[in-house]
DNA sequence: CTGTTAGCGCGTTCAA
DNA sequence: TTGAACGCGCTAACAG
């Protein structure tokens, strides 16, 4: 039924140990055997069974990601920036959701690692030690991607979360704002959440403006829930004239509660958030927002990937992307 | 260095061929040498080679799934419906982006099978006859997602995208407007593009409105390409009372235009598309859409896959999903 | 430049 | 209920 590369060897009047160099791109075969073998490999309509080819080489060039949430759109564009550069280097990737569930974490790193992938691509939640010891019993390169854990143990690829958050809410007080909210992702998220919180509270404090803690509610990330957030903001007496948002989408619903209040964006109260995805420039008016490169940080984990399954070694193993705040209309100076 | 099915064998104490039984799961292994087996796997920290496995049974319980770009947030939510489904069956999903462009997909076919997946879902742009080769020449079963092909020879599952457009028509002209434009994408598309055109002219021509070709602009599904087009369109001095976009982000580029304008959705011009993604709910006013349910397509084709792969039969292997025209604020009676 | 020979780690008969 | 032996399709020495 399937033809093996014995069959291709026959056809061609030659071992199977030549069929195997032409394939693989050896130079040590003549000219004229190649072709020879082309031939017969045409002619039978052979294609090379990768799995066997994994077990002998001990090699599968596929690499597992597991990814929080291919849905989310700001994981999506992470996951198209290690497709590419995978693809780029001959690499093909099994995609996991894992919700940020621990134990999902974990049961897909281990399904991921019996498959035998060349190295791991992690996204999640927070980095424990139960995921330590599972990274550390792959005997295959892991890099952390858009996460990192606090010993600093694995090489990683992401932004500064906190100056991130540091910079957007600078530019909030650069405006003359001092009563600025915060709608924040959970605290026990370690990068959207725990840091950009303390960005926040840095920027306050080093600009001599006291922390309030009741200008900072906890969201889940999506549009309703910042719609949710400013609209208890807006019941307050002293409203806040500026909102930072951990995220885009809870930015916009930030945007929508002010507005059905009657309220302008930015005239009465300015809005910033960290992402600057797709949906930053498709809401009126545009929203100014801290850029994370989520494609980069993709391309460049997987590309780190790559370096350490060569064995190359690389110099640095941590890498911080730079951000940067893109002012569009969405921040105006306090009136 | 790796510990093998075999060192566990000698650690219980048994043959390999009991380990395998006992990691497969075969009852006929006796309790008590059940326990020892499991022991030693403990004690080694075991972990089965999925490839030398796939090697030997044939199967690799993994499926390639060739999409067209995972950052766009149609096919992630495809993505994210095809990977749950997945990952309930024990099937782990190779993922490769194919951009809709013919060569990349014929070749990431190619290498998907030369990995030995057991099963193939394919999402791209047309599927020409070179397609249907390279399906046949698989072993494994193929199912189309989110397209169709024009024979009608391999399973599919998508939503009749041309009454999806028919009913969006259909809903603008039951509020009185007769002066309706498109904003379409190309009609090499045939889902998106070709299709949708098609049910917005038959819908024109059943209520006896004469097809105006003016009033149609290809866009590029993105947010600006809508911008661009009801720019064109309000440039005219008999303005479209209405507009139907082949896509949600069109529309809402599309919205803003006309917000631009200083005219009002949808007191002066009435928007609807076909989409229904989660940003329909994140613009003022929000979107009336047809809502296409992109999570149960991808649930729905790789569940069909897995009776495939099952060699169940499948008693309709053409599905059709339904759509619905979910009405927001966005579509009001012509004034 | 080419062929021979071992495995790679596991599932699966077939006997016992 | 268990074990021995073979083979899945290919790569990687090693020899020639």
């Amino acid at each position: 039924m399937t033809v093996t590369i014995y069959d291709v060897a026959r056809e061609a009047g030659v071992s199977m140990a030549t069929v195997s160099r032409v394939v693989n791109n050896n130079p040590n075969v003549k000219p004229q055997t190649r072709k020879k073998v082309y031939e017969a490999i045409e002619r039978l309509g052979y294609r090379p069974n990768a799995v066997a080819r994994g077990l002998a080489s001990k090699k599968t060039t596929t690499v597992g990601v597991v990814i929080p949430d291919i849905s989310n759109s700001i994981f999506a564009e992470v996951a198209r920036g290690i497709e590419d550069i995978a693809n780029m280097y001959h690499y093909n990737i099994i995609l996991c959701n894992a919700d940020k569930k621990k134990d999902k974490e974990i049961r897909v790193i281990n399904t991921l690692l019996e498959k035998q992938v060349d190295g791991l691509l992690f996204m999640g939640g927070t980095v424990t030690d139960e995921h330590l010891q599972a990274f550390k019993t792959a005997n295959v390169p892991v890099v952390l991607c858009a996460t990192t854990d606090e010993k600093g143990t694995i090489p990683s690829v992401d932004i500064d979360h906190e100056a991130a958050a540091y910079d957007a809410v600078k530019t909030l007080i650069n405006q003359g704002h001092t009563k600025i909210a915060m709608i924040s992702g959970t605290l026990q998220d370690p990068a959207n959440g725990y840091a950009r919180f303390h960005g926040y509270k840095r920027a306050l404090e080093e600009s001599g403006i006291s922390y309030d803690e009741d200008l900072v509610r906890i969201g889940n990330y999506r549009y309703e829930s910042g719609v949710e957030a400013m609209k208890h903001f807006l019941d307050r007496s002293d409203k806040p004239t500026a909102v930072f948002s951990a995220t885009d989408e809870m930015a916009i619903g930030t945007i929508h509660a002010i507005q059905d209040e009657g309220l302008k964006v930015p005239d009465d109260i300015s809005v910033i958030s960290v992402d600057n995805s797709r949906m930053a420039s498709m809401v009126r008016p545009q929203l100014s927002a801290v850029a994370q490169p989520m494609y980069d940080i993709g391309a460049v984990s997987m590309r780190l990937l790559t370096k350490l399954m060569k064995k190359e070694n690389v110099e640095l193993s941590k890498v911080v992307l730079p951000h940067e705040v893109v002012a569009r209309q969405s921040v105006g100076a306090k009136s």
